[in-house]
DNA sequence: GGTCAGAATGAATGAACATTCAGTCATAGG
DNA sequence: CCTATGACTGAATGTTCATTCATTCTGACC
């Protein structure tokens, strides 16, 4: 009988985790706090998660998931590599920027212990949507003789820190960071 | 009448919160657990800093300071740009790999509420040894034209990241990640 | 309208936390 | 040798934390 409002209590806490932790940290951000920020007790968080770690993992694994499904969304299967390069950069920067707290939130959990637990669960999962797109497996193959993880934080990483930093960036700033970016993960000579 | 034991049991503390925040990040790691770990009582800690947020910004300021200086030390003033940019690079990936630890409590504490405040600090704080290096600004002169920060995080914001995550790297993945740094921040018509 | 499963509640619990402080100790200056 | 100074100690303090659970609520189904 899970019905409808369960669903978006379940949504509610998660977004709460997000706003809190972007405003706070991890530590300072306590399972009471969340509750009251999600609008529901303390014990409810507990029906639908775990444990705080579990609640955590599940929220960093729906942002990851959300981000690589709005950057792949305005992306031409038929444009060039570097038209598609451009593409997925600013579906990330626009996904980002609708809410920066999901950016400060990725990155904090990205650095913490958290991210080592989300990899090995990640792994064990069936496949990556994102390596698995034709798009993304395509430009992997355009660029530099590099580690997968590596390209990505070449590629993007940028984007998501200085999302997750609330400074909004000049028209004129992106279009030059896009163009580092791919500099950066491909060579001129290929 | 501090005396060279009081500098080493302040340093001690130091050293076993980078030890302890590299494992277990921040949450997690306690003031008792710090003591314990550096082998001093826990009220020694605050004989030295005044809370655990002092601790955290002494230390992580401590950090960021070493790992400029060691960047800087093995750079030849009379080298080329390019050759400049590749001894400050390996510089600092040698001087973390020395000890992981700082990495790990470096990207913890940049993604943390903590880099926030340790920015403010460093603000109102003198000229940034860093800044004022005739080698770095000599450097930065001749990248694209982006805010400082964001070509400290296009050069050197790999190697941090990816020594943060313990992995030795091939010679080979070296080499060909310097050569993308190089690229990210330098423009090819110029 | 009665029954039942699961969602929701929030006060209660015990562990863990940051911080304090009264007292001990080491040493430098006299 | 004595004393003053500041480092050091660790048990004690009050708070905050994650988690639990007896109970109440909700709505689906007969």
């Amino acid at each position: 009988m899970t019905t409808a409002v369960a669903v978006n209590r379940a949504e509610a806490v998660r977004h709460a985790l997000i706003r809190l932790v972007a405003r706070d940290g991890f530590h300072g951000t306590s399972m009471a706090a969340i509750a009251k920020e999600a609008g529901v007790a303390t014990g409810t968080a507990y029906v639908h998660y775990a444990s705080k770690d579990d609640l955590v993992l599940a929220t960093y694994l729906e942002v990851k998931q959300a981000l690589g499904e709005a950057a792949l969304a305005g992306v031409d299967p038929d444009a060039t590599s570097r038209e598609q390069f451009g593409q997925l950069w600013t579906g990330v920067q626009h996904h980002l920027e609708a809410d920066p707290n999901r950016a400060r939130f990725l990155v904090q959990a990205d650095c913490s212990p958290y991210a080592d637990t989300a990899h090995e669960q990640a792994m064990s999962a069936p496949d990556d949507p994102l390596m698995s797109s034709p798009v993304v497996t395509g430009l992997l193959a355009q660029m530099v003789d590099l580690p997968p993880e590596v390209l990505f934080d070449l590629a993007v990483g940028p984007v998501i820190r200085l999302t997750a930093t609330q400074r909004r960036l000049d028209e004129s700033v992106v279009e030059l960071l896009i163009e580092a970016c791919w500099r950066a993960v491909t060579s001129p000579n290929s």
